[in-house]
DNA sequence: ATGTCACCTGGTAGGTGA
């Protein structure tokens, strides 16, 4: 089973290097984030098309998120309850008896900055609402765009992105509360080549020169931990004319 | 190189968010 997240920013302009994607990467189930998209917009009948079950929440202009997967999924969650957010930035739902979480994780720039202060209250919420799903799910997977770079080898050049966004203690604590409920990444189960990043700026010639960051997640619980047999990031879509400035990312359970 | 992209409002550009 494989499954994976990507954020596509802007569905309407990534539909077809989606749907290209897919026919390669035919994924089990996939998240997606930033389709900023409204729900009558989204591109349903196309997916549906391509073999998918589909569920999303989206809004206009910003954020949106989505569930696709190859089997039907249920018990479909849209935001996290008790947690009012205008924001359309969670979706989860359960594929083959998988519970899957999918985030687009807030921005948060600059450090102290209001937008800063929502993150660390929406990176609360989030623990305490994975926390209870946990209970509920053991296995379970929390995947999308955290926008964190977790430690220093995840960022291209760890002294200049020193207490900057995506790297400032307060969210890799966060992070680390995130493990401390019994999760694992997926990524760091494996070794990996250096300079490993999912995330490009579309500045500065950053994909050319590999200046990036790895701020793109696949959680795994303790109870699918040893089901997992690898997990990579598919650099392939950000060599594309027009690519979004993210990667996917990928992970394989048994 | 302060070198981009996507989307909005209200335009044949400027502002915002990332």
């Amino acid at each position: 089973m494989k499954l994976a997240t990507w954020n596509v920013n802007s569905l309407a302009v990534r539909l077809p290097q989606l749907l290209e994607w897919l026919a390669v990467h035919p994924v089990d189930a996939l998240v997606l984030q930033e389709t900023k998209l409204t729900d009558d917009k989204f591109p349903a009948a196309e997916l549906q098309a391509a073999g998918y079950s589909v569920s999303f929440h989206g809004q206009k202009t910003y954020n949106g998120v989505a569930l696709l997967s190859r089997a039907p999924h249920d018990a479909v969650v849209k935001n996290m309850p008790g947690f009012a957010d205008e924001q359309a930035r969670v979706i989860t739902g359960t594929v083959n008896g998988v519970r899957v979480i999918g985030g687009y994780f807030p921005n948060g720039q600059p450090p102290g900055s209001e937008k800063f202060a929502y993150k660390m209250t929406w990176l609360d919420a989030l623990q305490a609402f994975v926390a209870a799903e946990l209970a509920v799910h053991p296995q379970l997977v929390l995947m999308g765009d955290f926008n964190i770079a977790p430690e220093d080898r995840d960022v291209h050049d760890p002294v200049a992105w020193a207490g900057q966004i995506h790297c400032t203690d307060e969210e890799r604590g966060r992070f680390g509360a995130l493990l401390a409920l019994g999760l694992h990444d997926a990524f760091r189960l494996f070794e990996q080549a250096p300079k490993s990043w999912s995330w490009w700026d579309y500045r500065n010639l950053a994909f050319r020169r590999n200046q990036g960051l790895r701020i793109d997640h696949i959680l795994v619980s303790e109870s699918l931990r040893g089901r997992v047999l690898s997990c990579q990031i598919d650099k392939q879509p950000r060599k594309n004319e027009r690519p979004s400035d993210h990667a996917p990312v990928v992970v394989e359970l048994r």
